[in-house]
DNA sequence: AAGAGGATGAACT
DNA sequence: GTTCATCCTCTTG
């Protein structure tokens, strides 16, 4: 079942974080539904996080985004090259979001390769936030879409799957050095043992 | 108006 | 391990 609003309208973006791992996140473009069970993520939280867009509630056209309500989709174009996807969490007017960094393909992986030119399966067709989108088809054109309305293409339910405490892995989020004191944070979740989750560098 | 740099990935040596 | 593709956003003047 798809989750509902108020799974994202918490305030606690770093617990979102790890509740999202195990959940499935669904894209439906052009009538090819494809499907991606979500193995790895990042917390971004304003206004205290210096690796976070909105540190300090910085408010920009790029940011306004993740100032909206929680259930919303944040997609920004990184080095001019990937799209990356993020879940807008807690109420409107508070900055949190947390970054997909990786899924396992489970449905329609044909049109998922399709998708990434690959002629067979491999650990790196979703692996890693800008390639996992590409998979699924996301791009900056989704930014602010919502993921809880009837008619969106973008939404992330729950399928019974649980993943113990004890099977989350926290370590530090991957290519922030320059945030300081919040580089050291243990905001990146992934599960353990998953062959589906980007490289630790 | 111009310039620097980024929540990365892939292809190199 | 290193390099580079590539463009939008934000800062500065």
């Amino acid at each position: 079942m798809k989750l509902p609003q108020s799974f994202y309208l918490r305030e606690d973006v770093v617990q979102i974080s790890k509740d999202l791992l195990g959940k499935y996140l669904v894209t439906n473009f052009e009538q090819k539904i494809t499907v991606g069970k979500i193995v790895e993520t990042e917390a971004y939280r304003a206004p205290d996080d210096k690796a976070c867009h909105a540190y300090g509630n910085k408010l920009t056209n790029r940011t306004k985004t993740m100032f909206g309500k929680g259930g919303t989709s944040y997609v920004y174009l990184c080095y001019g090259i990937h799209h990356l996807f993020n879940v807008v969490t807690a109420p409107k007017g508070i900055a949190h979001a947390i970054l997909i960094r990786g899924i396992e393909p489970v449905g329609n992986v044909n049109v998922m390769l399709q998708r990434r030119s690959f002629e067979k399966l491999k650990y790196n067709l979703t692996a890693g936030p800008g390639t996992l989108t590409k998979a699924l088809g996301i791009s900056t054109n989704q930014n602010g879409v919502s993921l809880t309305d009837k008619k969106s293409p973008i939404w992330i339910e729950d399928r019974g799957d649980v993943i113990l405490e004890k099977n989350i892995i926290a370590s530090p989020r991957v290519g922030v050095a320059y945030a300081e004191e919040c580089a050291l944070w243990d905001w990146r979740f992934r599960v353990k043992d998953s062959k589906w989750t980007s490289r630790a560098k």
